[in-house]
DNA sequence: ACCGTCATGTAATCGGTTACATGATTCT
DNA sequence: AGAATCATGTAACCGATTACATGACGGT
């Protein structure tokens, strides 16, 4: 009940459960690997702990199972859906830092060329993944309002993929051509 | 003396601490506020404490004013020197998130029409910044070694802050639009 | 029956942020 | 001289990661 500070990851939760209804911290954790991970992920134990924060403050049901394997499930309270919609409803205006420990190095002074090769095929795969992901939704008009975001999120993802390889490339080729 | 695991803000303390000889903590605020904090920010707390973590274990030697403020100053050491050289010298094939507050937002389901101008205002502004600050210095091949990984960073920043104007400023234009 | 992997959870550690507190300078 | 701001530092709290531990299930 004690009013605790809603960081990201207690939205994520939120905004999962809310779609799922009923759901144990490890089915969070799968659903969460697969969509909303690429922009910001969670381990296990953090849904474990958030789930249980949640609870306590009344953002969330728990319920254990009575057989088996006696899990938690847990649910999204009214209250709960009212702090998700408050949130959803507030404009950021924070800055958000790139924090790529790449682009880190460079700036403290790494050669370009001993990073610029690895960095290209990850951001090369991490598009072609995106852009598979992205194939098989298929016109934003098209789906259910709340898949939606979650699409517009991904396309800025592949957006930020495509800046990356421009730019690795170009420091991959310009120090090819110097060496 | 201890061996602790050397965190990013280490290796910026490390690498703004090589380039300055001798500073205070404070001084590596001031610093790290211009240049590296639009990618990598540090609170000046974290500073005092990462600075004593460092001397603990070796990498910095810390020197006391003796007179007035009696300031600590610290220096880097032969190990701390190759510790940060050696950390620049590998690659990294991990994968950053974008971890962008406004892009969670829209993946759980916000109307894009109430976040899009509020954020594309502020990478407008972030964008005119970044290029005003490429625009002091010059061509990168003109200029020295050690300062050139600092533009290349900061021109993948202004790539990033283009995409995101792009990308707010479409979904800006479909609602403004749709409504 | 056994082994490996998936599932479920708790505990300890640790970095980072927030808050607090005070000492110098500078400006009026 | 007093107010305001800059500079310097410490302490407490808290979220997040790491490590540990165990239970269920599926295959052989």
């Amino acid at each position: 009940m004690s009013s605790l500070r809603l960081t990201p990851p207690s939205y994520i939760v939120l905004g999962l459960l809310s779609e799922l209804g009923e759901a144990t911290p490890y089915t969070l954790k799968q659903l969460a690997a697969n969509g909303i991970g690429n922009l910001w992920s969670l381990q296990h134990a953090q849904l474990y702990r958030e789930t249980e924060r949640l609870a306590d403050a009344g953002y969330l049901t728990e319920r254990r199972e009575s057989e088996g394997r006696r899990r938690k499930l847990y649910r999204v309270t009214d209250e709960g859906r009212r702090a998700l919609a408050e949130w959803l409803a507030t404009p950021t205006a924070e800055y958000t830092e790139l924090r790529d420990l790449a682009l880190l190095k460079l700036a403290l002074g790494t050669d370009p060329a001993t990073i610029a090769p690895v960095q290209l095929e990850l951001h090369r795969n991490k598009l072609r993944e995106y852009e598979q992901l992205r194939a098989l939704s298929g016109k934003v008009e098209d789906l259910p309002p709340e898949a939606r975001g979650a699409v517009l999120a991904l396309e800025a993802g592949i957006g930020h993929e495509r800046e990356y390889v421009r730019f690795w490339s170009r420091l991959a080729k310009e120090r090819g051509a110097a060496n």
